[in-house]
DNA sequence: GTCCTGAATC
DNA sequence: GATTCAGGAC
């Protein structure tokens, strides 16, 4: 083993962190569902959508045998919600094609929706300690820091050059603990702003240390203008009821559900498609404006508030949705903009 | 390139 | 208050 690994060791023992709410207890399942959850996601996040979800899906078949709408309202507010699809189709995969049983071997794994080279191996060396490298974020950040590695970390070519690193550092023994006390280094001490390098147990090693630039790495994305999108949402509301349809499987808000949208702000259009008649309309309200910014992209939302008279009838199959019941909610997937306007609308 | 949000930072 | 940033899979 290296001196570098064994110092990273040493360090885990004392400092590590061993009372994370997946930690306890731990099983294939638990720690499959905490490495989706913490996939581009703080931990600090993770933590109550955590352990909202193992109460209601204390195991794999029950999430298995759940409704999406479930899943999807568990997940609301986390983003990325193509992970929570995945995780409920890897559950039905494991459930109908592994007899129930997590895979426990590292292409089996890699090959499940949602988990990729480094989620993989987060799960193997972690259930199974066996041998396999992780790179996540910040794992990316010691090794270009420590090794002085420039480039932008996704790009493939700098990517690669990481994983040999992870590979190289990865001890054959306690793969698990030392996995783990890299994520734990990378958050804690080996911080992107005021990293704490005089606590860090590798400092010795760590070139940018030395040279007192560890903050150029790693280096930045060329970042290029977020283009700008508009949107028209048309909030149809009946006494508690306001109207709600489910977003497709793939783009944004995936299976969640929203208001009807249009791109252009004539609200008469909307209102056309919908065969409302205007003597059922109580009161039209152009809401107020707000930015929602994707990692992308920036949207503008202006939503408008239509009350109506009476629950309009459309035929079946022209428009798909529900009623939502501001009162008795249903549990669906909700985006935190759809969730905050449902929460601000008066209901009667 | 496409997928999201809350915390950190300005 | 507005902007930047952290964080992997497909």
């Amino acid at each position: 083993m290296t001196h570098f690994s064994q110092s990273v060791l040493e360090w885990y023992c004392k400092f590590g962190r061993k009372n994370l709410p997946w930690q306890k207890n731990k099983t294939d399942y638990t720690v499959w569902l905490s490495e989706i959850m913490l996939q581009q996601t703080q931990v600090s996040t993770v933590i109550p959508y955590y352990i909202r979800f193992i109460k209601t899906f204390p195991n794999l078949i029950k999430l298995a045998n759940a409704e999406q709408d479930i899943v999807l309202h568990l997940w609301s507010g986390l983003g990325y919600y193509s992970r929570a699809i995945n995780l409920h189709k890897t559950a039905k995969i494991i459930q109908k094609e592994y007899n129930g049983q997590f895979p426990k071997n590292i292409k089996a794994i890699n090959a499940l929706p949602g988990i990729g080279r480094s989620t993989a191996g987060a799960i193997i060396s972690s259930v199974y300690n066996k041998t396999y490298p992780i790179l996540d974020g910040n794992i990316k950040r010691i090794l270009t820091r420590c090794f002085a590695i420039k480039g932008w970390p996704g790009e493939k070519k700098i990517e690669n050059t990481l994983w040999k690193y992870a590979e190289k550092y990865t001890p054959q023994k306690n793969t698990d603990k030392y996995n783990q006390a890299m994520m734990d280094i990378g958050a804690m001490i080996c911080t992107r702003a005021k990293p704490k390098c005089l606590l860090c147990p590798i400092n010795q090693y760590c070139i940018s240390y030395k040279k007192g630039n560890p903050l150029n790495y790693p280096s930045k994305k060329i970042k290029r203008e977020k283009s700008v999108k508009k949107v028209y949402f048309t909030i149809l509301q009946y006494k508690n009821l306001v109207w709600l349809e489910q977003r497709p499987t793939s783009g944004v808000w995936a299976g969640l559900f929203s208001f009807p949208e249009a791109n252009n702000p004539k609200i008469e259009s909307q209102l056309d498609s919908y065969k409302i008649s205007y003597k059922d309309i109580l009161q039209l309200t152009k809401l107020i404006s707000f930015k929602h910014t994707f990692s992308h992209y920036q949207l503008y939302i202006t939503p408008s508030l239509v009350k109506l008279s009476t629950l309009p009838i459309w035929k079946i199959e022209v428009h798909k949705g529900i009623w939502y019941d501001l009162l008795k909610p249903k549990k669906i997937g909700l985006a935190t903009p759809i969730k905050y306007l449902l929460e601000r609308l008066p209901c009667e």
